[in-house]
DNA sequence: TTTATATATTGCAATATTACGATAATAAAG
DNA sequence: CTTTATTATCGTAATATTGCAATATATAAA
């Protein structure tokens, strides 16, 4: 089929699988982390940072953006992408209390 | 296309994606949650907990363990799957200093 | 050896993802 | 208004993922 069961999970799981999913792309990685070595707000040089073509760019900006991840102004003629902060420790926390409940006690 | 440009990434980025790809799946993530809840080593009834087919839920298994992620040893007739805690501390930390290396300075 | 139980593998259909060329949309500059 | 620069969208090809039925494999019990 190539569809995910969502309705079998609860809600937590499929909210973790989607941020984990959105972070599971080398160029989302790799996208997050120019941002975040850029003094100023002009990120309009990720494409030639990359290695992408402009529209996968683009099309992973989405993404990254879908879950309030990144957000976007208009500054001037380009766009500044800026990683949402509070989402990022949102996810962070997610993630964490995910790793501390889910621990081995066995073997 | 569909295939991702792995080659133009550092060997952390791709890595780091991988490893997020494998726990990207809310039948992974609660495969992972109920291995860790089970007070001995027999789990073996993940099927019926997690509400997927058989193959699917072996499918799954078999991409945990391909990251190393949980080991199976033969029990009898079944099998028992634990978390590898080694494996999972070391991913913990991998997003950790992702999540701390990686963070906004602007907006 | 036969039967029952548990897990793995194979093959396949449906859908999702990745990447990019072509093109549209937007806004500053001339 | 036209040109230029930047980003978004559309359409499409190649590949990956998800899920399951059918089947294979392996081990314990009878």
């Amino acid at each position: 089929m190539g569809v995910t069961k969502t309705e079998i999970f609860t809600e937590k799981q499929n909210q973790l699988a989607i941020v984990l999913k959105v972070l599971a792309h080398p160029a989302r990685i790799a996208i997050l982390e120019y941002i975040s070595t850029q003094e100023a707000c002009i990120c309009n040089d990720i494409v030639e940072e990359v290695g992408l073509a402009q529209p996968t760019i683009s099309q992973h900006l989405k993404e990254l953006k879908k879950i309030d991840l990144i957000s976007g102004e208009i500054e001037g003629k380009s766009i500044c992408y800026c990683i949402n902060l509070q989402k990022w420790k949102e996810i962070q926390q997610l993630l964490n209390s995910f790793f501390l409940n889910t621990q081995s006690n066995c073997c």
